[in-house]
DNA sequence: ACCTGAACACCGTTCAAGT
DNA sequence: ACCTGAACACCGTTCAAGT
């Protein structure tokens, strides 16, 4: 009763290419997310793409924000202390982007878009106001921690994914091994504590630390 | 008598291929920065470059180390109280990144070579002794700092050096735009709040957060 | 031993031409 | 009006072959 048995070429919809876009990473990863290849995946050629988004960047950013939608804004169901239901999702936000480290790289240079994004900025900020915090410092602060969460997930997600394993982790080894004792001596001396920690505890440590800084630390005045 | 007139290719070295590739960067931008590019520079083939750098991550790393030479780690001739100094090394670092954003954005994710970078941690390491920080939260967060400096600073630089202008701006505006005041209040309210100020401002407000935070919050014991 | 030409396997984006 | 084939202008990396 259809009009094709096998429509091997479903209507395309901006809806429908970001779809593919994002299981295309979720299979391959955000390396092999090209033009082409997602192109490919949908049984056309690249210029069609051009129709449903404007360039590589902002196929990225629809990506990112499409796979915001795992993040939990609603950890232990509202319970608990602020802050506590804070770290949580913050938390929930880098272990989404640890799972696609080539997407937390997107993802600092490109802000996600999307309703999901929104969702996790006014959660944040809601947790932020009920911990007290006016709203102009909670409003830089949610950047910050974002920025921080973001940055911390792409620098540690540079290794597996792709083949590049340790080799940023041997370089940065080497660079360490190679200061002098009395040349950097600080440098040397702490060469392990610089590289040490599981990245979550390091993380944990950063959360907490700027939620204790940005308690005490008001906006600079004009 | 020399053996050429015009020795119109001098023997490359790692060091003369890295100094090009600085060159090529401060002439036309990170993005320019490519195997191919470089060789042309260096009037020779892609190929040939491979002797020198193992891949376009280390070439971008040794190009890193090199700008870093640019930081001034001793403002004001080391007077000055131990915090204000050390808010001047970390304005001088994000001041050189954010002269070349494409090369922040590398710095995210690939971590400087070269004594460059070891001479500004030991210098910040340096600093957090004297203001009497215990050595192993220092080391967290002096990574904590260049984070942050690096991440804000690539952000940031979206926008300008290549033609990119303000895309990005407007974009992140829209998604704000979309926030409606029923679904989303704190956004619709804090919109402006979540971009305003200049970005040195809100640097030296991240610094100062970081600085109070790290002062007050000990390392987790384990 | 040291170097590299040429090839392989890709890219993003545009635009004239088709339906 | 909507879509796209084909072309343009690039990429990183490898390796067989040359000196």
């Amino acid at each position: 009763m259809s009009r094709r048995e096998r429509p091997s070429k479903p209507a395309l919809t901006r809806a429908g290419v970001v779809a593919t876009a994002a299981a295309l990473v979720r299979d391959e990863g955000a390396a092999r997310l090209t033009m082409r290849r997602l192109a490919q995946r949908l049984d056309t050629g690249p210029a069609s793409l051009y129709v449903y988004v404007r360039d590589t960047a902002e196929l990225q950013a629809a990506v990112l924000g499409e796979f915001l939608a795992a993040v939990d804004l609603t950890p232990a169901g509202e319970r608990g202390p602020w802050d506590e239901r804070l770290r949580r999702v913050v938390g929930s936000y880098t272990a989404v982007l640890r799972e696609h480290p080539s997407l937390a790289r997107v993802a600092v240079v490109t802000r996600p878009s999307g309703p999901h994004y929104l969702a996790l900025v006014e959660t944040l900020l809601a947790l932020l106001a009920e911990g007290g915090m006016p709203d102009d410092r909670a409003a830089w602060l949610v950047d910050l921690l974002l920025l921080v969460a973001t940055a911390s997930a792409a620098e540690h997600g540079t290794r597996g994914e792709d083949g590049t394993e340790g080799a940023a982790d041997a370089d940065l080894a080497a660079t360490l091994g190679a200061a002098s004792a009395t040349q950097h001596p600080r440098v040397a001396a702490l060469g392990a504590a610089l590289v040490s920690g599981a990245p979550e505890d390091r993380e944990r440590w950063f959360v907490d630390l700027l939620l204790a800084g940005g308690m005490g630390t008001p906006r600079p005045d004009r």
